[in-house]
DNA sequence: ACTGGTTAGTCTCATAAAAAAACTAACAAG
DNA sequence: CTTGTTAGTTTTTTTATGAGACTAACCAGT
């Protein structure tokens, strides 16, 4: 990769302006957790609840999160990730794993996954889906089509 | 995924206190493209240089880019990525894949990788390091080890 | 010597966002 | 009619960000 495509519309660019704020994957994160519910997410995370309340809104306007409800009288609802927010698994992932290779500390719990198809802990691997050969940096550059004008 | 670990010492927990921050990722995807000096990054960017120079600092403390000296008199460097941050790759492509998939608007340029291996559009896929088989949120359980006290 | 240009910042100040904590609201149990 | 639960909103204080002026080390031109 040597040329560098324009910032503005870049899909990294817009994946972070809708989930790149301070404390949005980890509320993902926690509902990937199962932690659905206003006031659990809060004491979970030690996040303020304004903030907590503002990043669920924007999650919810962003089609990421969906509110279903659990109960009537009074009327409560947990959140649910939608499809657009369970594709963001492999963000996650990834993330996981990159927090385990270089920042785990030594003599700490080490949280990790196992792949109940197979048995093993997952180190989750990126593969290009036409060959499934590994995709680094090298073997890979950015093009920009123009998909009208 | 049903029970929730702790929050605190969570590699994602962790991963976000390094590079969550505002800018950080898109500076790192910028290095990645190629662009590696102050002046370059501020300008494709448009962060203001403050915050610019933080988080360098911040990254470079981090282990995740380094300088690297391209001349002398006056002495001139540019950021690099170490291992580390050249290790954050995965991070970067499953965000591009998210936002090509859920964020790309109609009549807008696309950006897209070529897989050089096969020279298709590499749609990057997740797969578990044993068993080749893909990961879904469903065919994994985060599990606590105590790797000693 | 003086002016302007390049690169890589720092400093200052106005505005925006976050944390902490008090308050609201709808209901249920005792 | 008081306490508890869940889901927030409001207010106040602290921190972060953005815009832009300024510094500093050098070079090239006049």
């Amino acid at each position: 990769m040597e040329t560098a495509p324009p910032h503005d519309g870049c899909p990294v660019t817009r994946t972070l302006d809708l989930i790149g704020e301070r404390w949005s994957l980890l509320i993902i994160r926690d509902i990937f957790y199962g932690v659905r519910r206003f006031d659990a997410l809060q004491h979970h995370l030690g996040i303020s609840k304004k903030v907590l309340s503002c990043r669920l809104a924007r999650l919810l306007q962003g089609g990421i999160l969906k509110k279903v409800p659990y109960q009537q009288k009074p009327e409560r609802f947990e959140y649910r990730l939608t499809q657009k927010g369970r594709d963001l698994f492999p963000v996650l992932l990834t993330m996981m794993r990159w927090g385990n290779r270089w920042l785990a500390e030594k003599n700490e719990s080490h949280l990790h996954l196992k792949h109940l198809g197979c048995g093993e802990v997952a180190e989750p691997k990126l593969v290009c889906s036409h060959c499934e050969k590994p995709l680094s940096p090298a073997s890979v550059r950015a093009e920009t089509s123009n998909s009208s004008g």
